[in-house]
DNA sequence: GTCTATATGAAGATAGAC
DNA sequence: GTCTATCTTCATATAGAC
């Protein structure tokens, strides 16, 4: 049993490490040297495990692409007016999308999804795609409500362009500026500005 | 004359060599040998150019910005009504942002941002600040002649909101599809729901 | 300045002892 | 299974001839 214990904390010290050098530093820069030495273990551990550097990267895109999944699966909301609604999901999803472990998944997907095509899939389904679905649920329910009247462009579309508003330049410039932390402030304002947008937009005179 | 002819044609193309390798395979899978190799020349005659591997790169990213902007200064558009306006602009700016070209910068400068922090502000300025003054300056043109009511909002509020509908989810499919290809008419149609959604939101009821 | 050839170091992967 | 030590390959960068 200590022996079976000692296997699982060293796979579990591998797939972590591996995680950490490679969203740090990404597929190419990424040396099995820096994750077997922060895992604590020989070479030969991580190659018992792994056949090689890309097998082990692909484990850890997957790995880290299922967390933000149930990231986003357990993103709570009030449930309001849609108004409130959309803000308080809408705030809550944009920390999840700039939070540095997001950030640097979808950093290393990017520039990595030619070399490795599932994985830009496999974020795709489990990032934006879960959201989408929420969110279209929720725009869905609000429509049948007659709080939001998307007759003429469908909820589908409306949702994407609601990420889109929401998302967009919050993303950008965390990307492009990876020292710089928007504020709170700047982030309320953001969601705050979609959801106004929406609602001017689709939102039913009442 | 024909020696220093000879020099600017190796350094163009060592230019050239490197900005193709580096934008297909990222700064740490490009060789220098791959480059060499390309542009037909020896690695002391790109030695003789730049110090090292960094400095090519950080030169080609400068180039490829350089390009991206002056391609985007080069944007055409009608100058009719505002939806029309914007249609046209953002429909040949989309067509721009998908290039394969801009969609490896793009790439390479978010793999890279954190390692040359240089490259995410350039990038930035010469990308979507360039877009975004230009659209600003037609937002503000259309609330002047009344076509559009951006009081509650601001101009620069509602251009990073039409512009982040109008690039999002294109931007997000073609980067983690790098396969795809969209259609002219979901390019089309990304245009479109952009456009409609903005001028419902603002558009003044004349 | 340019080329060929090479020095130097590093990185992926494995062999063999335990 | 795990570790130490090592094999092999390859990439950056330079030396020396022209």
């Amino acid at each position: 049993m200590a022996k079976s214990n000692d296997i699982d904390e060293k796979s579990q010290a591998v797939l972590q490490a591996a995680s950490t050098v490679f969203l740090a530093h990404g597929f190419s820069a990424a040396t099995t040297d820096m994750i077997q030495s922060k895992a604590g273990v020989s070479k030969a551990t991580v190659y018992a495990r792994y056949p090689n550097k890309e097998a082990l990267f692909l484990a850890v895109i997957e790995h880290q692409c299922q967390a933000f999944d149930a990231q986003l699966q357990a993103l709570a909301h009030l449930n309001s007016g849609i108004a409130d609604t959309l803000e308080s999901l809408g705030r809550a999803y944009l920390d999840v999308v700039l939070s540095p472990e997001a950030l640097a998944l979808f950093r290393v997907v990017v520039a990595e999804a030619h070399r490795f095509p599932q994985i830009g899939r496999t974020f795709y389904l489990r990032g934006p795609k879960v959201i989408h679905d929420h969110v279209q649920r929720i725009l869905d329910t609000a429509a049948e409500k007659g709080e939001l009247d998307l007759r003429s462009i469908g909820v589908a579309a409306a949702t994407t362009l609601f990420l889109g508003m929401l998302r967009h330049e919050a993303q950008l410039e965390c990307l492009t500026h990876p020292q710089a932390q928007p504020s709170e402030a700047q982030r309320d304002a953001w969601v705050h500005q979609a959801v106004v947008t929406l609602l001017r937009a689709y939102g039913s005179k009442t």
